[in-house]
DNA sequence: TAACTACCTATTGATATAAGTAATAGAGAATAC
DNA sequence: CTATTCTCTACCGACAATATCAATAGGTAGTGA
C-alpha cells in the first residue's frame, strides 16, 4: 500500500540523516566550480583570514605593558565626561506637521518616499515617481530628503531619456532642471559626486555634437560642470568611479571630458589626479603597496561572471572595477573581503530562493520517479514536495493577479486623483517566483509562533511577509551595486586610547561613506504597506495551496479523501476581543516536526559561514546582503534617530567594534554531541529536555455526570484545555528542536560565525534565532570555538569546575568542585564513552547537554598522553552571581549585599537566595513564637528555591503581587502544603521576603527609588522649547482646569533618554501609541505607526527605568570586558552575565572581568548620570499639578530624598498638598513659575518662570485679576488646592532628588574576590 | 496581614467562595462551605444591625423585617463595592405586579428559587400572594446587608428559606439538592408542558457575570442540566434593557448575536412585564447612582453603566429543542466562528469554520434536499433564523473534517513562562 | 466663469464581541462631564 | 476637581483585536446665473 511506502521512506530519511551528504553541499550551486574557491580558504595563511583583527601573537608579546596602560587609558576613558546625543524632544500629535518633519518622519510621507522608490526601481513608473518627488521636495529640511534620492530620481530621468525616444528631450529638460534647482541653492540639497557622474554622462549624451543632441538652455558644460564640482571640493576619481557610470567605456568617457575640462581650466594638479586614475583603472599601476597583493587583476573569475559575459579584467585597457576596488582598498583601509572567501556566504544569502526550488524540486521528482501519481501527490508527499507544488500554484497565481491589481489602480488613478495608495509598484520589486517563495517560506516559519498552535497572529504573519518582501528587494539592490565588503573598521591595540578611539572613527567613517556612496537611495516601507503586501501574497497563497487529507470514518471504517487549503484564516475570540490568526492545515503541521526543514530557512536565520561584515552604519553590518539594523528598535523612530545621530556623530565607535569583537569568534558545531541528540531525536523518547515525538501524558478522562453537573463539567473543560495545550507546547517544542538539529547538521563541517546586534538598552544578542549560543541548553552544548587552544594545568582544573557548575554543584569552593569532578571520574568516563546505553548520569544534572559536552571534552583530555596540552575547544564560563544586584550593591557600596554577591572576598561563594531564604526563615520564627499561625505552618520550609525567583526579580521591579505568583508558585510545587492555602502563605511570604531584600541591600533600595523617581518626574515635563506653546495652546474654553489637566497629557512627550560609558545614548520607548485598523487582502489589522507621536507612558517609564539603567551598565560592562578580552588575544562569547572563554584563559578572563568592572564604577556612574540629567532636562518643565496623587505618595517620597523646592512665602501658603517640599524663601525668590492656562496672553519670556523676580508676585495678581473678570462664577466654584497648582511650574531639574548616599564598600575589594563570576 | 474589611472584599469572591473574611476561619479549620437554614435561624447574625445614618420614625422596631421607606434605601443600603451593581427592584407596586404575573392566580404549590434578591423587595411581594399559590421559596443571597432583611422574613413565613450563598454559585444548587430541598419537586417529561411547580428568579448584576450567567443558563437547557432536569422550568430575569434588547433582535438587524439565537434556539423569550413598567430606573430600582458626576440618563444607555434601563424578562424552555443532546458544543462553536463575520454571506463567512469549510456549501445548497433543508448561502449569519442554523450545525457535524478540537480557544495563555 | 446643489463614495469613529474574571491588593490613570 | 471604575501588576530578547455601520468629509457632475 502506498501510505506505508510513503511512511517507510519517511523513517528511512529520518535515520539516514548522519549519512547525508555533507552540508557544504546546502549552500553550493550544482556547478562544482563554486566550490573551488571555498577551499582555497584553507590554504590562506592565517593572519589573512579573518583579517578583521590582527593575529593574537602581535599582541600577546607586549601583553603586560599593554594591559597595564590599557587599564590606565580605560580609567581615564571612563573618568572622563559623556559626551551625549542631544535631539529635540518628539512634539505632540495635534502640532502640525510641517514642524515635526525635520527629525521625524510621518508615514504618510514615508509611503509617498517608498512608493517613489519602487517605482523608479526598474523604471516601472518614472512619470509617477517624478510627481510623487515634485511633491515631496517641497518639503524644504525635511529629513527624509537626501541627496542621493535626488540622485536615483536623476539617474531614472537619465534612463528614460534614453529609453523613451518619444519624450527623451522632456527627460534631458528636467534633468538639468533638476540639477540646476540644486546648484541654485533653490532645493537646500547640494549636488555629490553621483550628481555629476549623472550629469556628465547626460552631457555625454546629448551635447549638441552627439549622435543625440537635445538642446537645453540650462545644460551645462564639463569645464562647467568641473569648476562646480571643485568649488564644493568633490573629488574627481569619485566621480568617476561612480556606481552610476555602467560600463568602463563610459567612465573612460566621463573621465577624457574631465580631464580636457581640467586642462582648460589649467588644473594641473586634477589632470594628475585623472591621469594616475586612468592609470590604475588601465591596470598599470599597483592598486596597493606591496602587503596587499591587488585582488582584481589575479582573481579567476566565478563561472556566474561567465555566464554574464564579464570580460577578464586584462583584455580591456580601461576597467573601472579595478578603479572602484582601488578606492574600497582606500577607504577599508586595505581590509577588503577577498570575493572568494565570501562567496559561499554571498551565494548563500543571495540564492536562498534558488537553492530552496532546486531542493524542492529535486524531492518532487524523487517521488515522481518512485511512482507516486499525481492523484495521490497531495496526500503522501513529503513537506518538500508539496512546497514545490504549492510554488508553482502560486507563482501562476500571483502573475495573473498582480497584472490585475495593476490595472486596476491604472483604472482608479484615472478617475481619481494622484492619492491612491498604489501597492503594485511594491509587488514589482520582487519576481513573483520569489514573492512566492517568501510566503510559503515566512509562513513556515512563523508557525507555532505568538502561543498560537499550528499558526500564528494574522498580524505578525502579513507583516512579517511583506518585511521579507522589502528584504529581498533590498538584498537584490545590494547584490547589483556589489560593492566591496571591509573586513575591519580598523583597529587598535588599545580601543580607549583617544588617538586609538579616532583612528577607529576615521576608518569606520570612510569605510560607511563608501558603502553608502556605492548603494542606490531607497526607504523604508510603513508598517501598513508591508501588511497590504503581506495580505495579497497570503490571500492567493490560501487560494491555491491544497493538500489532500484522508481520514476513516469511525464507523462505517469508510475512508474519506478531502482536499483541503494547505493554509486558513479563522478568528479567535480572546477575552471577548477577536483574534485573526493564519494556521496550518493540521495534515502540514504534522510534517513539521518529522519532516526534514532546511528549506524553511532563511540566511538571515542563519548563522554565517564568514566572519559578519563589520558594522559601519546603522544598517551596514552584519550579514553580507542582507540589510539587518545594528539596533533592534521597539516601535519608536525616536530610538533609531538617536542611534542614527551618534553613529554619524562618531560616538558608537567602541560599541560597534565590541559588536565586531563578538561577532568575529568562530564556533563549530559539537559533532560527537550533535550525534548523541540525533540518536536521541530519532528515537523518539524523551531526554535531557527533548520532548518525545509522541505526547506520552494520558487525556484526562471524562467524569461521569459531565452531561448534568455544571460544575463538573467546567473543571472537566479546564483539564481539557491545559491537556490539549501541553500537547500543543509538546508539539512545538519538537519542531524547535528539529530547527535545532537541521541548523547543526547543515554546519557540521563549518566554522560559523554570530553576528550580533544590540537591543535597545546596549545589550548584545547573536542574531541567528535559532541555533546560537544564547540558545538554551542543547543550543549550548551543540557549540564549541572553532579554535582549540592547549588546555594547560590551569585549564584543566577551570574544565573541571565548569562540570561541576553545570552539574549543579557549584555552591562549593573551586577546589571542592573540581576535587567533586575527580570522585566522579568514572561516570564521567561513562557519559562521554557510552552516552545512551550506558549509566547516563549527564542526564541528571542542570544541563545535561552541556554536561555531556563537557564529559566528552575532560574525558579526551584525561584519555589523552598530556591533559596538559590537550586542544580545547569547549567554551568555558564564568557568570555573575545575581548580576543586576552585584552592580546595584557596587553603585550602593552596600557591605552587606556586596557580600552576598560575591563582591567581597570569600573562602567560598555567597549564595544571595540562600542568605534571603535564612533572613526570611529567622522573621518566621519570631512570628511562630508570637503564634502567627501563618508562621507556624511555614516553619523550616523556606527553602533557597522559594525565594530565589523574586530574589532575581526585584533587580526588575517586580512587585507585591508578582512576588506572591512566584512563591505560591514554589509553595505548589513542595506539595507540603495544603493547596487552598499555598495563596494566603504565598502573600504573607512575599511580603516577608521583599522586605529582606530592601533589608539585605538597602543601597540598591535607595538607589532603585532614586532611579524611579528620576524617570517619574522626567517623564512628565514638557520641554522648553514646547513649553509655551503647550500651556497657549487650549483657547477655546478659557481656562477650564479639565482642558489644561488633558493638555499637560497631551504634552507629555518627555522619554528618559541617557548616555552610556560607551557614549550609546538610550532612550526608553515606552509611550501610548495609538493604534488603527488597516484593511488587508485577509482580514483588518490592528496596528500603531511608530512614527505618529504619542504621549509617554510615565508609568512604564518610570518602572522600567531602573531595570534598563542597571542593564545598559552590565552590558557596557560586557563590550568593555569583550573589547580588552579581544585586545589580550582572548576568544570571547557572552551571553548578558555569562562569559565565555577557553578553558586556559580563563584566568586572564577574569582579571579582565574584575578590572572592567572595578574601573566601570570607580567612574562615579551614578554622579554622572545626575549631572546628564540635569544638562539633557534643563529648562524641562514639570506642571506641579502632577505631584499630587493619591495618599500624596510621591510628594512624600520627594521629600523624603531631600527635595525641596524654593518659593515665596505667598506661593507657600497655596502649595499646602505639597507642603513637604517647599521651602519658603526668605528673600523672596521662587523656583515656580506661574502661568494662567490658556489665556491668550503676549508670548512669556523665560525669565517668568525662573526664580528671582521681584515683579513677580505683582504679575500674579494682575494674572489672577484679569482671570476672575473674565471668568464666570463656574469657575469660581474650582476647588482650592488645583486652581493654585494648577497654573505652577518648576523646573524638573530643581526636583530631581539628590543621589543617596554611598554605603562602605569599596569595589576595589573585588580584584581579590574570587567568586565575584565563577 | 492587615484584617480586611470585608467591603472591601471584591464581589466576585463572595459569587465564587466562601463568604466570610478568611481571618474568621481558624488557619486550618475546613472551609464552611455552606451555612444550612436551622444554623443561621440560630446563629445569630454576625453583623450587629448597624445604626442608620437617618433615623425614619417609627421605622427601627420594624426595621429588617420591613424595608425601609423607599425613598431612603440610598441610606440604609449605602454605596458598598460588593452590591454596586446588583441592581435589585425597590418599587414595591412594581413588585407586586410582577409576583403577580409570575404566580397568576390559579396558580397551586410553587416552589420558586429566588436568587440574589437583594433587599428582597420582590420577596415579599411574593410572600404577599394567596399563600395556596407558593409552597416554598427557596432564597439565595450572599450579602450579610441585605440578609438583615431577608432572614427575618423566616420568622414570619415558615415557607421560606435561606441559603447564604449566590445562585451564581454551581455548587449551591447541589447543596439543595443534598438537603432535600428539592425533594418534592416533580421530574415533569419535557413534552408534559411547562413545569408546574418550580419557577426560578433572579435580578442579574449589570456585569459581565450577569450576562455570562444568562447565556450558561440556555447552555444547560439542551443537555437538560441544572434545574431543567425536572423539565421545562420558566426563568424570570430581571436584567438590563442592554441584554435585553440582545435576546429580542430580530434576524437581520445589526443587534443579532449569539446569545440571541442560543436564546430563541433554547426558549421563549418574553417581557413579562412591559418595558415602562419598570421605567424611569430611578423610581424602580435601587441603586440609583450618585447624579452629579452620573446622572442617570446616561450618554450611553447600553452600557452596562448603573442606572441604564432595567427590565423583566421570562423565559420558558421549548418543548421542541432544535440543539440536539449533545450538539451544544457544535452548535456554539459554530456561532461563535460564523458571528464574526455576521453582515458577510455565508459563502464567505462559512471559511470561518475551518480548513476547507467550503465544501459545507455544496451541502447547504443540495439541489436533492427540499427546499426547507436549504440554506441560501447568500445570506449573512446575522440573518439565518434558528431552522437555518440547525441546518448549518447539521452540516458541520456530519462533516468529516469538521476540527477535532472545538475547545475555546487554541492560543496558550502567556501566563506561564519563565524557566 | 464662479457658485451652488445634489449625489456619490471614501474615510473616520463608535460599537459590539465572549463568557465562569482560577486566586486578588493597592496604586495610579481614566472616566464621568 | 469628586467619586468611581478601570488597569496593571518583572526587564529584555519577542508587537499588535476586528467586522460592521453610521456619520462625515470630500469630490464630481450638473446647472443656471
Amino acid at each position: 500500500m502506498l501510505p506505508r511506502t510513503a511512511r517507510q521512506l519517511e523513517t528511512t530519511l529520518l535515520s539516514s540523516r548522519q549519512s547525508l551528504p555533507r552540508p557544504a553541499r546546502l549552500y553550493s550551486s550544482p556547478s562544482k566550480k563554486l566550490n573551488a574557491p571555498a577551499t582555497a580558504t584553507a590554504h590562506l595563511p592565517r593572519t589573512d583570514f579573518p583579517a578583521f583583527f590582527p593575529p593574537p601573537q602581535n599582541v600577546v608579546h607586549d601583553q603586560d605593558s599593554a594591559a597595564s596602560s590599557s587599564s590606565h587609558l580605560l580609567e581615564d576613558f571612563l573618568t572622563r565626561k559623556i559626551p551625549y546625543t542631544i535631539l529635540p524632544t518628539p512634539l505632540p500629535s495635534d502640532v502640525p506637521l510641517n514642524d515635526r518633519e525635520r527629525w521625524f518622519t510621518d508615514s504618510a510621507t514615508q509611503d509617498q518616499a517608498a512608493v517613489m522608490d519602487a517605482c523608479l526601481h526598474n523604471l516601472y513608473d518614472v512619470p509617477r515617481a517624478k510627481l510623487i518627488f515634485d511633491r515631496l521636495r517641497t518639503k524644504k529640511g525635511s529629513a527624509i530628503l537626501h541627496v542621493s534620492m535626488y540622485n536615483l530620481v536623476m539617474e531614472s530621468y537619465l534612463a528614460m531619456a534614453e529609453k523613451d525616444a518619444q519624450q527623451t528631450a522632456y527627460w534631458v529638460e528636467e534633468l538639468w532642471k533638476l540639477y540646476t534647482d540644486m546648484e541654485n541653492g533653490n532645493e537646500q540639497m547640494s549636488p555629490s559626486a553621483g550628481t555629476f557622474a549623472l550629469m556628465l554622462q547626460a552631457w555625454h549624451k546629448y551635447n549638441p555634437t552627439s549622435s543625440n543632441p537635445v538642446r537645453s538652455k540650462l545644460a551645462l558644460h564639463p569645464i562647467q560642470l568641473l569648476e562646480n564640482m571643485l568649488n564644493k571640493q568633490i573629488s574627481v576619481v569619485d566621480v568617476v568611479a561612480d556606481r552610476t557610470i555602467a560600463s568602463s567605456d563610459l567612465a573612460s568617457t566621463v573621465l577624457m571630458s574631465l580631464s580636457q575640462a581640467a586642462i582648460n581650466l589649467d588644473r594641473v594638479a586634477i589632470v594628475t589626479e585623472l591621469s594616475r586614475a586612468q592609470a590604475i583603472a588601465a591596470g598599470e599601476e599597483s592598486t596597493t603597496d606591496d602587503e596587499v597583493t591587488p585582488v582584481l587583476r589575479h582573481k579567476a573569475l566565478s563561472p556566474e561572471e561567465i555566464e554574464q559575459g564579464v570580460e577578464f579584467p586584462a583584455e580591456i585597457p580601461f576597467n573601472i572595477k579595478l578603479l572602484r576596488n582601488h578606492l574600497a582598498h582606500i577607504a577599508y583601509a586595505r581590509r577588503v573581503l577577498p570575493d572568494d572567501i565570501g562567496a559561499r556566504q554571498k551565494h548563500l544569502e543571495t540564492s536562498v530562493y534558488e537553492i530552496a526550488r532546486e531542493r524542492m524540486k529535486e524531492e518532487y521528482e524523487h517521488f515522481e520517479t518512485l511512482g507516486i501519481n499525481t492523484e495521490n501527490r497531495l496526500k503522501d508527499s513529503t513537506l518538500q514536495s508539496w512546497m514545490w507544488q504549492w510554488h508553482q500554484d502560486l507563482r501562476t497565481r500571483l502573475e495573473s493577479e498582480i497584472k490585475l491589481i495593476a490595472a486596476f489602480e491604472a483604472k482608479m488613478l484615472n478617475r481619481h486623483d494622484q492619492s491612491t495608495q498604489l501597492l503594485s509598484p511594491y509587488l514589482a520589486l520582487v519576481k513573483a517566483d520569489r514573492l512566492s517563495y517568501i510566503t510559503i517560506l515566512e509562513l513556515m516559519r512563523l508557525q507555532g509562533s505568538g502561543g498560537v498552535n499550528h499558526g500564528m497572529k494574522t498580524t505578525r504573519a502579513l507583516i512579517a511577509i511583506g518585511k521579507a518582501v522589502e528584504m529581498e528587494y533590498k538584498a537584490q539592490m545590494c547584490r547589483t551595486n556589489d560593492i566591496a565588503i571591509p573586513t575591519m573598521t580598523g583597529h587598535s591595540t588599545n580601543f580607549f586610547s583617544a588617538l586609538g578611539y579616532s583612528n577607529l572613527q576615521k576608518r569606520r567613517m570612510a569605510a560607511a561613506r563608501h558603502m553608502q556612496d556605492g548603494e542606490s537611495w531607497t526607504t523604508p516601507w510603513s508598517q501598513a504597506v508591508r501588511s497590504k503586501i503581506g495580505g495579497i501574497l497570503v490571500e492567493c497563497l490560501m487560494d491555491v495551496a491544497y493538500v489532500r487529507r484522508q481520514r476513516e470514518d469511525q464507523v462505517t471504517g469508510k475512508s474519506e479523501t478531502e482536499d483541503q487549503p494547505a493554509f486558513y484564516h479563522a478568528y479567535e475570540y480572546v477575552r471577548g476581543t477577536k483574534l485573526g490568526i493564519l494556521k496550518l492545515n493540521p495534515a502540514v503541521a504534522e510534517r513539521l516536526s518529522t519532516d526534514r526543514l532546511r528549506e524553511t530557512i532563511h540566511p538571515r536565520h542563519l548563522p554565517m559561514l564568514v566572519a559578519p561584515k563589520p558594522w559601519m552604519h546603522i544598517r551596514q553590518g552584519g550579514y553580507l546582503y542582507n540589510k539587518t539594523s545594528v539596533m533592534r528598535f521597539k516601535e519608536s523612530i525616536e530610538q533609531e534617530t538617536y542611534l542614527q545621530k551618534a553613529i554619524d556623530d562618531g560616538k558608537m565607535e567602541l560599541v560597534l567594534a565590541g559588536l565586531d569583537v563578538l561577532g568575529s569568534t568562530p564556533w563549530r558545531i559539537n559533532k560527537n554531541v550533535y550525534d548523541v541528540v540525533l540518536r536521541v531525536w530519532n528515537s523518539g523518547e524523551r531526554m535531557g529536555k527533548i520532548p518525545p515525538a509522541v505526547y506520552d501524558q494520558p487525556a484526562p478522562e471524562i467524569p461521569e455526570n459531565y452531561e448534568k453537573d455544571l460544575q463538573a463539567r467546567s473543571v472537566h473543560l479546564q483539564r481539557q484545555r491545559s491537556y490539549t495545550q501541553a500537547k500543543a507546547n509538546n508539539h512545538s517544542e519538537r519542531c524547535n528542536v528539529n530547527y535545532k538539529i537541521e541548523i547543526a547538521r547543515a554546519f557540521l563541517h563549518d566554522k560559523l560565525y554570530m553576528p550580533h546586534n544590540l537591543d535597545f538598552r546596549g545589550r548584545a544578542y547573536p542574531i541567528p534565532p535559532h541555533l546560537s549560543h544564547i540558545g538554551d541548553d542543547l543550543c549550548r552544548g551543540l557549540l564549541l570555538f572553532a579554535d582549540p587552544k592547549p588546555l594547560g594545568e590551569r585549564g584543566l582544573w577551570w574544565l573541571k569546575i565548569h562540570l561541576a557548575n553545570l552539574y549543579g554543584y557549584d555552591k562549593a569552593s573551586f577546589q571542592e568542585r573540581a576535587d567533586w569532578v575527580m570522585e566522579r571520574l568514572d561516570d564521567i568516563a561513562d557519559s562521554a564513552t557510552n552516552p545512551l546505553d550506558g549509566r547516563r548520569w549527564w542526564t541528571k544534572g542542570d544541563d545535561p547537554w552541556q554536561v555531556l559536552a563537557t564529559c566528552m571534552e575532560l574525558h579526551a583530555a584525561l584519555q589523552s598522553e598530556d591533559p596538559h596540552s590537550y586542544m580545547s575547544t569547549l567554551p568555558v564560563h564564568q557568570d555573575g552571581t545575581c548580576n543586576g544586584l552585584q552592580h546595584y550593591a557596587a553603585l550602593g557600596g552596600d557591605a552587606v549585599g556586596a557580600k552576598q554577591v560575591n563582591l567581597a572576598a570569600g573562602d567560598r561563594p555567597s549564595d544571595v537566595y540562600t542568605y534571603v531564604g535564612r533572613l526570611v526563615d529567622q522573621q518566621i520564627e519570631a512570628d511562630a513564637a508570637n503564634g502567627v499561625e501563618m508562621a507556624k505552618l511555614l516553619q523550616g520550609k523556606i527553602t533557597r528555591k522559594v525565594v530565589k525567583q523574586t530574589v532575581m526579580t526585584t533587580v526588575y521591579g517586580v512587585t507585591f503581587v508578582g512576588a506572591r505568583e512566584q512563591i505560591e508558585k514554589q509553595l505548589k510545587d513542595r506539595h507540603d502544603i495544603p493547596d487552598e492555602l499555598c495563596w494566603t502563605a504565598a502573600s504573607y511570604l512575599a511580603k516577608k521576603v521583599l522586605t529582606c531584600i530592601g533589608d539585605t541591600f538597602t543601597g540598591a533600595k535607595h538607589i532603585q527609588n532614586w532611579l524611579n523617581l528620576c524617570a517619574r518626574l522626567i517623564s512628565k515635563t514638557i520641554a522648553p522649547d514646547r513649553f509655551i506653546d503647550a500651556i497657549a495652546a487650549p483657547k477655546k474654553k478659557r481656562g477650564r482646569p479639565a482642558v489644561a489637566m488633558s493638555r499637560f497629557k497631551k504634552e507629555q512627550m518627555t522619554s528618559v533618554v541617557w548616555t552610556t560609558p560607551l557614549q550609546l545614548p538610550i532612550v526608553q520607548p515606552y509611550r501610548k501609541h495609538a493604534r488603527k485598523q488597516v484593511m488587508t487582502a485577509v482580514q483588518s489589522v490592528f496596528i500603531s505607526d511608530p512614527s505618529s507621536p504619542a504621549e509617554v507612558n510615565s508609568l512604564k517609564q518610570a518602572s522600567a527605568f531602573p531595570p534598563n539603567f542597571i542593564h545598559s551598565l552590565d552590558a557596557t560592562h560586557m563590550m568593555l570586558t569583550a573589547l580588552e578580552c579581544h585586545s589580550r588575544g582572548l576568544t570571547f562569547a557572552s551571553v548578558h552575565d555569562s562569559y565565555w572563554t577557553h578553558a586556559s584563559t580563563i584566568d586572564s578572563m577574569a582579571e579582565v572581568i574584575r578590572d572592567t568592572f572595578i574601573l566601570l564604577h570607580s567612574s562615579d556612574v551614578l554622579g554622572k548620570l545626575h549631572q546628564e540629567f540635569k544638562e539633557r532636562f534643563k529648562g524641562f518643565k514639570l506642571p506641579l499639578i502632577h505631584l499630587q496623587n493619591k495618599g500624596g505618595n510621591l510628594v512624600k517620597m520627594l521629600s523624603e530624598s531631600g527635595v525641596r523646592i524654593v518659593a515665596t512665602p505667598e506661593q507657600a501658603k497655596s502649595l499646602e498638598s505639597i507642603a513637604a517640599i517647599v521651602e519658603v524663601s526668605e528673600t523672596g525668590s521662587s523656583a515656580i513659575g506661574e502661568q494662567p492656562i490658556g489665556s491668550e496672553g503676549e508670548p512669556i519670556s523665560d525669565q517668568v518662570f525662573l526664580e528671582e523676580l521681584d515683579e513677580e508676585d505683582d504679575s500674579i495678581d494682575e494674572w489672577e485679576g484679569q482671570r476672575k473678570k473674565a471668568a464666570a462664577a463656574n469657575i469660581a466654584r474650582e476647588a482650592k488646592a488645583t486652581r493654585e497648582l494648577l497654573g505652577k511650574f518648576v523646573d524638573v531639574v530643581d526636583l530631581l532628588p539628590p543621589l543617596p548616599e554611598k554605603g562602605t564598600f569599596s569595589v576595589q575589594e573585588i580584584k581579590s574576590s574570587p567568586y565575584f563570576f565563577s | 496581614m492587615s484584617p480586611q474589611s470585608p467591603w472591601l472584599v471584591p464581589y466576585w469572591r463572595n459569587i465564587k467562595i466562601f463568604r466570610r473574611p478568611r481571618q474568621s476561619r481558624g488557619l486550618l479549620e475546613p472551609r464552611r462551605s455552606f451555612v444550612g437554614v436551622a444554623e443561621a435561624k440560630v446563629q445569630n447574625p454576625k453583623t450587629k444591625l448597624s445604626t442608620p445614618i437617618y433615623e425614619v420614625e417609627g421605622y427601627e422596631s420594624s426595621r429588617g423585617r420591613e424595608l425601609p421607606p423607599i425613598d431612603q434605601w440610598r441610606k440604609y443600603f449605602p454605596y458598598e463595592k460588593e452590591t454596586s451593581t446588583r441592581i435589585s427592584l425597590r418599587n414595591p407596586d412594581t413588585t407586586d405586579a410582577l409576583a403577580n404575573a409570575l404566580v397568576p392566580e390559579g396558580s397551586q404549590g410553587k416552589i420558586i428559587i429566588e436568587s440574589d434578591p437583594g433587599p428582597g423587595q420582590l420577596t415579599r411581594s411574593l410572600l404577599k400572594l394567596p399563600r395556596e399559590r407558593i409552597k416554598k421559596l427557596i432564597i439565595l443571597e450572599p450579602n450579610d446587608l441585605y440578609l438583615q432583611y431577608i432572614k427575618p422574613l423566616q420568622a414570619i413565613d415558615d415557607r421560606i428559606m435561606v441559603y447564604e450563598q449566590s445562585g451564581y454559585e454551581w455548587g449551591v444548587y447541589n447543596k439543595l439538592e443534598d438537603a432535600g430541598e428539592l425533594d418534592d419537586v416533580l421530574k415533569v417529561p419535557w413534552t408534559s408542558g411547562v413545569h408546574p411547580q418550580l419557577s426560578f428568579i433572579t435580578h442579574i448584576p449589570t456585569t459581565v457575570l450577569g450576562e455570562q450567567l444568562i447565556s450558561q443558563l440556555f447552555r444547560g437547557i439542551p443537555d437538560k442540566q441544572w434545574l431543567f432536569q425536572y423539565g421545562r422550568v420558566p426563568l424570570c430575569f430581571i436584567m438590563s434593557s442592554r441584554m435585553w434588547k440582545r435576546l429580542d433582535a430580530p434576524m437581520g438587524g445589526t443587534q443579532r448575536c449569539k446569545v440571541g439565537v442560543m436564546g430563541a434556539a433554547t426558549s421563549e423569550i418574553t417581557e413579562l412585564l412591559p418595558f415602562e413598567a419598570t421605567q424611569p430606573f430611578k423610581d424602580h430600582f435601587h441603586p440609583v447612582p450618585y447624579a452629579k458626576y452620573a446622572p442617570v440618563p446616561s450618554k450611553h444607555p447600553d452600557t452596562r453603566r448603573v442606572g441604564n434601563p432595567y427590565q423583566v424578562v421570562l423565559t420558558v424552555p421549548r418543548e421542541f429543542q432544535a440543539i440536539q443532546p449533545g450538539n451544544l458544543d457544535y452548535w456554539d462553536y459554530c456561532l461563535r466562528k460564523m458571528f464574526v463575520q455576521k453582515a458577510t454571506p455565508l459563502k464567505i463567512s462559512i471559511n470561518s469554520l475551518g480548513p476547507g469549510a467550503a465544501t459545507l456549501l455544496k451541502k447547504l445548497t443540495d439541489h436533492d434536499l427540499p427546499p426547507s433543508e436549504q440554506v441560501d448561502i447568500r445570506k449573512s449569519p446575522n440573518g439565518l433564523n434558528v431552522h437555518e442554523w440547525s441546518l448549518v450545525v447539521k452540516a458541520f457535524v456530519e462533516w468529516p473534517f469538521a476540527p477535532e478540537d472545538l475547545s475555546i480557544d487554541t492560543i496558550f495563555s502567556n501566563t506561564n513562562e519563565h524557566r
